[in-house]
DNA sequence: TTGACGAATGATACAATGTAACATTTTTTT
DNA sequence: AAAAAAATGTTACATTGTATCATTCGTCAA
């Protein structure tokens, strides 16, 4: 899908909820649409003073990430302190619990989403031993298809 | 169980593979015991220095993290950037794949086995959309029973 | 006993990630 | 235009982690 498309997208997706798509925002959330990788706030500040030639600090980005993630444009990785744009931007609905399969080697990620029944089983098994479940999001260590192949293949 | 017998089973458990668990590492290794939640490395020198009255700088925690971790007897959380002991150290054939229930209100960490038909599932389905699970640990957000008690309820 | 060697730890410096607090600018509303 | 709210800038600092080199400690052989 055109990056522009689901820019737009989001800017609707904003504007519905009352809230505005910035250029500074835009300029985030286009950086992770395009890079289709996990980046930290520090690499998006890079890109935007590497790419953009506009100035944005590592605090701005933080406020701004948050923001994202506020109205599920973005998410971010706890495992790798990195952030994603969305892949559900522009198919509202499907707005669920994703669950993330992070490649260790090359960073790219794939949100996939989550089945009910699956989720189901998992909390049950949280709460036979005394827990609570307070958060569905799952986030995967694995390797994306290209690098197995250029490590050698599954052992 | 009683953190000396913890400790003397690692200790044996480290001779059978050839190596020490010398002062220090005893040190982190029952710090972490004892807390019974998960710390970071800071922690575990601040440990070391307030109730030990010794010594041990950050990089050598780190240091000696790893050394525990190539052994089985620590954990690293990577969601919460935090170490815990390993909840099998006593019961040494039951070192498998752990999951971890990590409650966000205060820390307490519940080390559970897997089930082999869960991660297989898990796996399968990763396997489906073109990824390969190169790591079965889980971490889930959760909130522990007394947790759950002091915030009103589950919603 | 001594010297050599490797393992373990100390020490220093720095990189990367994240937050708090306050100032300034921009936009919206009145 | 003035006031209020929203967004961004700025500074300072806290936390987590790594790289590199120095020193100490234990073991073993000459
Ligand atoms: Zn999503
Ligand atoms: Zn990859
Ligand atoms: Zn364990
Ligand atoms: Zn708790």
């Amino acid at each position: 899908m055109k990056s522009e498309t689901i820019l737009e997208q989001a800017a609707l997706h904003c504007e519905s909820r009352g809230r505005k798509l910035t250029a500074k925002r835009r300029q985030v959330l286009a950086g992770l649409v395009k890079s289709q990788k996990a980046l930290s706030a520090y690499d998006l500040a890079d890109y935007c003073r590497d790419k953009l030639g506009t100035s944005l600090l590592p605090t701005s980005v933080y406020r701004i990430l948050e923001f994202l993630e506020s109205l599920g444009l973005v998410h971010r990785l706890n495992t790798a302190n990195k952030y994603v744009a969305c892949a559900h931007v522009t198919c509202d609905g499907a707005n669920e619990i994703p669950q993330f399969l992070i490649c260790q080697s090359c960073g790219s990620v794939k949100e996939i989403g989550i089945t009910k029944s699956f989720v189901q089983g998992l909390s049950q098994a949280v709460e036979k031993v005394g827990f609570h479940l307070a958060n569905n999001q799952l986030e995967l260590e694995c390797l994306c298809a290209d690098c197995v192949v250029q490590q050698g293949g599954v052992q």
